[in-house]
RNA sequence: GCCGGCGUAGCUCAGUGGUAGAGCAGCUGAUUUGUAAUCAGCUGGUCGGGGGUUCAAGUCCCUCCGCCGGCUCCA
């Protein structure tokens, strides 16, 4: 019952609680705010934090901003820094605050907000003040590279009955490398785009005549898809799990018992009907799981049952936060539900994670940290269960080694939960997978098993996903390797280019002895030279390219050369071996 | 859903009221090539859909669809 955030920060490199790098950029936001004023009439201004990747200023104008006003704005802000303005702090009552902010409607809210007792204070930078806590620079002068990046909508308070307000979103850092390093990275961040290059590579697509959200495999990235979860099932048989498959759909009465019509309705497609029933395409696939635990009587000696499936969900996501392959309306979970007794719980856990680490390591993601989040005010369940259920995480993690954190009161109202992030090649977080226990369905659905005491007794229940959705997941990996994927996965790992047409024969003929054994081969059959080849190659980033010309017949050997460009000639069998040992290790 | 931007050939894009364009891709032909682009010719578009303004609309207006950026967070 887990929902995916689908965005990483674009710079987790320069995150982390910097306080002077903060300071910076809450200042550079205020610095920003005075230009917008000094520029426009009849601003009003919201807030401007400091944010991981740099800061923002919400503004309510008569003006409609756009990029194009950004050169004015900057160079607004740059001589607001070569005045070299003193950011001054005065402290006042509630009063004076009211009386300075008069006609600022969201500041006199926000000054509403300050608990009575704490000192309000603004700061002050030439005629520019702002009610603020602070800290700030000492003056503006000490501002050195700043860009203003992007603006957008943004609801007041993030309430969407509340006004739209305008939102500048930009970047400083304390010097000009450093900012051009972080412009450099959100470029790299632009190239490796899914959705880039899942158009250039083939991969996937998605069509306006079938609706938004709903994705498109093609050849090359089925193939790849089927290579995941090739493995995925591999794992989950080798790790002590089974597998399931289960309807697309099920009758309104389901999703009333299990509390998805009352509470997560506006989530769902909307019913068909067939013969007089209401029927749901399934947005979970926990009831169905549930169904086959009731199917039969179960005994303490059958726990723990640990069941997955691929299984295929729809939700309704409101349309403007669909993204890509990130956040689609139809995807595929790699759920599994873990049902088990008290005594069971924690090594079930345990093991999960250790599962998980594996199986990020395998796609080459080393860096790995877990989230904690435990029992929120309002919450279903029985305490001793959540209080068992908590500890049974913490020890998990505690003997996992994985660095972690606690989001006290965090959890579903269902059930604790550990989320684990990783980190892609170029830093950026993804939150990907969650171990969530669930004392709601179990409850709802009466499940229970028969305890040595021959007395009925209700299982724990654990939702876990590794992937969650191998949509986002396929996204997440097209940026992580950039597409050029590795070997195991690419889904042409080899391409044999004939030097001339001489060879065309003989090229033939080594696709069909690869594709033999198992390789994914093609050749490009085109005329043309051999540089044409090898670039067309390259661009679809296929490992290996075999240049087959006449000295390699006449030696039976290949010019292999691979992605990087390293060449070397060495016979077929040899080549073969190479590439076999490189899949074996998922190299 | 909301605010803003955008939608022109398979792809990337130019074209701001007066006869729809380029490069790449594709096709055909020539070339037979040694590690990131051989040359030439050709094909390809109800300019996202619908409606309107105008003598005339890719261009202006309305509307729908889709895409992109964003919508908790130190006042």
């Amino acid at each position: 019952m887990t929902r995916y955030r689908c965005k990483g920060t674009v710079c987790g490199l320069f995150m982390k609680n910097d306080l002077q790098l903060e300071t910076l950029r809450h200042s550079t936001a205020h610095v920003m705010a005075a230009a917008v004023c000094r520029i426009y009439d009849n601003v009003l201004l919201d807030i401007g934090p400091s944010t991981d990747d740099g800061f923002y200023y919400d503004f309510d104008m008569p003006q409609r901003l756009t990029p194009d006003d950004f050169p004015a704005i900057e160079a607004e802000m740059a001589k607001i820094v070569a005045e070299d303005l003193p950011f001054e702090r005065i402290e006042v009552s509630r009063d004076e605050a009211t009386k300075m902010l008069a006609g600022q409607k969201y500041k006199i809210e926000r000054l509403a907000d300050i608990p009575e007792g704490e000192a309000i204070s603004f700061y002050k930078c030439g005629t520019f003040f702002d009610l603020c806590r602070g800290p700030h620079v000492e003056s503006t002068g000490k501002l050195r590279a700043f860009k203003l990046l992007s603006v957008a909508g943004s609801y007041y308070r993030g309430k969407e009955t509340n006004p739209m307000l305008q939102r500048i979103n930009g970047t400083a850092f304390t010097n000009d490398k450093q900012l051009g390093l972080y412009l450099k990275q959100i470029e790299e961040a632009k190239l490796r785009d899914h959705r880039k290059l899942g158009k250039e590579l083939d991969l996937f697509s998605m069509h306006e005549e079938v609706g938004p959200g709903l994705i498109h495999w093609h050849p090359k990235g089925a193939r790849i898809r089927s290579l995941i979860e090739d493995f995925w099932r591999q794992e989950h048989f080798r790790n002590g799990y089974e597998l399931l498959y289960t309807p697309h759909v099920g009758k309104a009465n389901l999703w009333q018992t299990s509390g998805h019509l009352d509470f997560y309705k506006e989530g769902m497609y909307a019913p068909m009907e067939i013969d007089k029933s209401d029927y749901y395409v399934k947005p979970m696939n926990c009831p169905f799981h549930i169904n086959i635990y009731k199917s039969d009587i179960r005994s303490y000696r059958d726990l723990p049952l640990r069941w997955a499936e691929l299984g295929t969900v729809y939700r309704y996501e409101k349309a403007g936060v669909l993204h890509g392959l990130l956040r689609v309306r139809g995807f595929t979970q790699d759920d599994a539900h873990i049902f088990c007794t008290p005594e069971q719980i924690e090594d079930e856990i345990k093991e999960v994670l250790r599962f998980s680490t594996f199986i990020w390591k395998t796609f080459g993601f080393e860096s790995i940290t877990a989230y904690l989040s435990t029992r929120p005010e309002k919450a279903v369940g029985d305490p001793a269960r959540w209080e068992q259920a908590t500890v049974s995480l913490e020890s998990a993690l505690k003997a996992s080694g994985l660095p972690y954190e606690v989001d006290e009161g965090g959890g579903a109202f269902y059930g604790p939960k550990i989320d684990l992030k990783i980190k892609d090649a170029i830093g950026r977080e993804w939150q990907m997978s969650t171990i969530q226990f669930d004392f709601n369905l179990p409850d709802r659905f009466d499940l229970s098993y028969i305890g040595e005491d021959g007395e009925k007794h209700r299982p724990y229940m654990v939702h876990r996903a590794l992937f969650g959705s191998i949509e986002r997941f396929f996204g997440i990996l097209v940026e992580h390797y950039s597409g050029a994927f590795p070997a195991w996965l690419a889904p042409e790992q080899v391409r044999v280019l004939p030097l001339s047409e001489d060879q065309l024969d003989a090229a033939a003929d080594m696709v069909v002895e690869l594709r033999k054994q198992d390789i994914r081969v093609t050749m490009d059959h085109k005329s043309g030279k051999i540089g044409a080849k090898i670039r067309n190659a390259q661009m679809d980033k296929v490992p290996y390219m075999l240049v087959l010309g006449a000295k390699e017949i006449e030696a039976g050997t290949v010019a292999v050369r691979d992605r990087t460009g390293a060449q070397e000639v060495i016979t077929l069998a040899d080549f073969v071996e190479k590439l076999k040992t490189a899949v074996q290790d998922k190299a």
